[in-house]
DNA sequence: AATGAATGAGGGTTCATTCAT
DNA sequence: CATGAATGAACCCTCATTCAT
């Protein structure tokens, strides 16, 4: 791996064990295992080495959010495809996932990156999606970004209380919220 | 208003302004209008304050949830009622709402207080409103803990959209958002 | 003394001894004997720091130009007496002399600054008495801040030989230089 | 032109743009476009870069002192070549004239060399025509360092205040402060 | 000879905290 | 109680220097 890598997956690591706000240089060199010089061949500065990461774990999501995805499965097939991503990316990803939940609405990511990554594949796919639900007569007719973060909102509320040990989180409690989350947003 | 709430209150200001990271005691100092002394009358450190203001805005939050609410009332009534204040304290109190949601699952936050908070009434009530629609067959079988998580999730979701002004949120969206996530958890 | 009279001499002393450039603030906090953080009470930075000690200095240079100084005696007296204040602020106090000689023209101090002093009472004084001079017919016409230039810069130009000990200097000398440096400007 | 000789341009040039302490070996490399590595190869050190480029300076400023001087001519007319030849390096070359005025007294150059460039051959051929004047009656008796001192310092000065500005200088004005400097040390 | 990624000591500065008033 | 000057550990970052290529 090289020291570019070893300093990212340092810093999501001690996002994720201590804040953002207690990640200081000299606990990441130590974690990576780097000269304390060497970040900025890499990154400009502490605020570029976080919004690196953040692009990084939205990149990351993104990709993890169609994959299976086939668009000529039935509505309720892709719905169901999605949302079963997200609960694997948040299970599979925990820190990329409580990090980019976390900060996305805080003043440290740049509001630049943290809308730039809405205008991604993956978000266009839900969106037609949630339309062509809508033109179909068997989504509710709300705002699509209303329902697209309503759809991402219960699974994130449900994986936070997952990773707070609330309660277990199998295949048959996803299958229950998928079920859940659908029937949020039929007609 | 006595100094101790003046400092309460520029901290929760602070936060939501500039995030946690960087509310620094000079800033506090100068907003709140108090010396740089006063605090340690008030708090033992910064990290006191922080969960001082923590426990201060659950337990408002706690208030507010139940304002209104009659035990008497049907099942559905009583779900709305709370979802509504749900969206009110939201929509009244973005600081503290934002305050919650953001650092409830980040390690600045002890385990202790996040946890105590759930044991207060709002949350008991909550607990035995579900479990008393699944006892009457029109609550969907699952954790408690999950349902309850599911259904603030939902509105939490669409508070931080509403937010980031990402669509609008009248009465009629609040209306849809309550009744999906009624949907959501019925059999 | 004051802690900010403190650093302020401790400033001009490590100059002096060191030079501008390996002026470090743990050098600075030693020689001081205060803690690291007090220099921000009094200055923003150390650029402000190190001007301030220039200003300081130019004050006291302006202030000891004109001690002495008759307007009614005559224009040999009166250009005497601050040639010999000259002489006698680079004898007594080399490290303001020195400070002001090296740094003047540098690129550290700003040029409003440099600019600035020259607009102070004893260069008003010195202006007067050489155009004086040459409405008299006893001085060269030549541009008056040219000769203000050349008078002062044959008393600097000893001076700096005379502290890296090329030659003596004493009464004697400085009588000489004073003599040399009024004919040089005589018609 | 060779490496070395880009390195000690881009030196020299960045000295006096912004002044040695803000001379930095990244801004170096980038200015004489080479490698950040290849200076060790011809300089031990950034202390040893700078005397070279300073010991560089005082060998031109010896050559320049001396163009053009006849041994056989008038003590006056070998007097003038010397002063006029200070004033062309100075214009000449503000770069290595600033360089050489503001460093030579500070702790940055070390002694040993700024008392050898004194011993080379300039130094001692005024010398020489200084005691010869002396002897001959015309020049005033006085040490010959302050008498060598004398008249480079009143040339420097005139230098430095064109160098910011404070006066035009073209030939009438060298004539003057030539003619002003020879007045400055006659008996 | 020439390079530039990597280094880490040391730079200026910030900031939570103390304590005399 | 309230203050704010003083503190110094710890912060982020710079920079001269090294060394494998």
């Amino acid at each position: 791996m090289s020291k570019k890598e070893d300093i990212m997956t340092a810093t999501l690591d001690l996002i994720h064990e201590e804040g953002l706000q207690s990640v200081t240089f000299a606990k990441l060199f130590k974690r990576a295992n780097v000269g304390s010089g060497t970040i900025y061949n890499y990154f400009a500065s502490k605020e570029d080495l976080v919004n690196a990461v953040y692009k990084k774990a939205r990149v990351h999501w993104g990709e993890c959010l169609l994959q299976g995805y086939e668009p000529s499965a039935s509505l309720y097939e892709r719905f169901k495809r999605i949302q079963l991503n997200r609960f694997h990316f948040g299970i599979n990803f925990p820190k990329e996932f409580m990090f980019i939940d976390t900060y996305s609405f805080s003043p440290y990511i740049s509001i630049e990156l943290r809308d730039m990554a809405d205008t991604h594949n993956s978000s266009k796919v839900i969106e037609i999606l949630i339309e062509e639900g809508q033109s179909q007569g068997m989504i509710k007719e709300m705002d699509s970004h209303l329902c697209s973060q309503l759809i991402h909102g219960i699974v994130a509320a449900i994986l936070k209380g997952y990773y707070v040990q609330k309660y277990p989180l199998n295949d048959y409690q996803i299958q229950q919220i998928i079920e859940a989350s659908w029937k949020a947003i039929l007609v």
